[in-house]
DNA sequence: CGGGCAATACTGCCATGTGCAGTATCTATC
DNA sequence: GATAGATACTGCACATGGCAGTATTGCCCG
């Protein structure tokens, strides 16, 4: 007991939050994170090999080496101190979210560059939201479908909390759709992207109090 | 000419970017990046001290070094080489935006905790986006405020596009607010965190086309 | 039944980026 | 004259990213 060596990160509660789900072997959690964590939490393939061996370092999981011919395979499952571990955390303060969004530089940085420049950048950024929003689609309709007949259906309680999650994903893609689409819309009156002529920035800043908003 | 020896990165054009607006000291460079840059590409402090060096390496600004007293303090100013850079970067393409939402990552994992926990980071998300806004606010009241009488307003002719992104940030923070409380209000009747009871996941995922969209 | 390709299952390495502590000096205010 | 806050950085350890490299297994196609 009490192995723990190192701090754990967000990384670390994360992976010890999919384990708490199901046991996986590396693999299957890199593919896992990339299909769901990556949308809130994005991190290279490489990180999650290393970080599932802290965590077992920690006491919070086990890993146990398989088989499949002489190709070795790693197993993790999670510990009851793990299971504790990620109760604990989840009283634990969360860091504001950040954004990085390359374009939105090119954009902020357009009076550098043509106004061809600046619409092509936020044309960029509507059709990256659009394919975002069909993969996001697709794991709705995989949500829809129902489970394999006969296979246990780990993720049934976790649908609730899956929707909360993808509704908010949606209408941030939607947001970069209609943001990139309005902002071109105000530029086509511009003369240059340093004089935009008779158009009055004060309107673009005025209705930011959404019509959906209570 | 041609110093050039590792490959920019993108937070190299933002700095560039700056300096194409104006010549800055580091130390000046550091806190406007908090106060603009950092709403979509925040970078730490520390970083903001080495990147100047390389470009001046790159032979895309000159570093002059001043005294205040015998405390030194560089002055870093763009070059012909370096305008010519932006320009060209301007034409490159974005990667897509990504969200580091540690909240989220809570609430993905909710079903390893309570009910409350789970409302409690909602409502930390709901609290942290109210705080953007007002800091948000005070930023465009300082736009609309004439600048100062005499001072030259180098920032004139980037009033336009400030408009461009100020609207997003403030749409993106109002996206976190109304989100948030939707959230919240969708697991009043929950029985658990992994018992929605009579609530409708499928409810959560229909309207997602938000009655503000074209 | 053999060739080839995608999926599985990792490791090594270097560069980038973060966070925090530490070291000074200068300026304004009481 | 004390001191708080702004200015102006550097060093260090660690987290993370990105890419290349290695090897095996399963499956389809002919």
């Amino acid at each position: 007991m009490e192995i723990s060596k190192k701090p754990l990160t967000t990384t670390s509660h994360a992976l010890l939050g999919l384990l708490a789900i199901r046991p996986w072997s590396t693999y299957e959690l890199a593919k896992q994170v990339q299909r769901s964590l990556a949308w809130f939490w994005p991190r290279a393939e490489r990180k999650l090999y290393d970080e599932p061996k802290h965590l077992v370092m920690a006491g919070l999981a086990t890993a146990v080496v398989q088989h499949t011919g002489t190709r070795p395979r790693t197993m993790y499952a999670i510990t009851h101190d793990g299971r504790e571990a990620v109760r604990v955390w989840l009283d634990g303060p969360s860091a504001p979210p950040t954004l990085e969004f390359e374009a939105m530089v090119r954009v902020f940085f357009a009076d550098g560059g043509t106004l061809e420049q600046l619409r092509a950048t936020l044309a960029e950024v509507e059709s990256a939201a659009a394919t975002q929003i069909a993969e996001l689609q697709s794991m709705i309709t995989g949500l829809v479908a129902a489970p394999v007949r006969g296979a246990p259906d780990e993720f049934a309680g976790r649908r609730a909390i899956n929707a909360l999650g993808l509704r908010f994903h949606l209408d941030h893609q939607h947001l970069l759709i209609d943001w990139s689409r309005w902002a071109r819309k105000q530029t086509a009156g511009w003369i240059s992207t340093t004089d935009p002529g008779s158009w009055e920035w004060r309107d673009a800043l005025s209705g930011v109090a959404r019509p959906g908003s209570p």
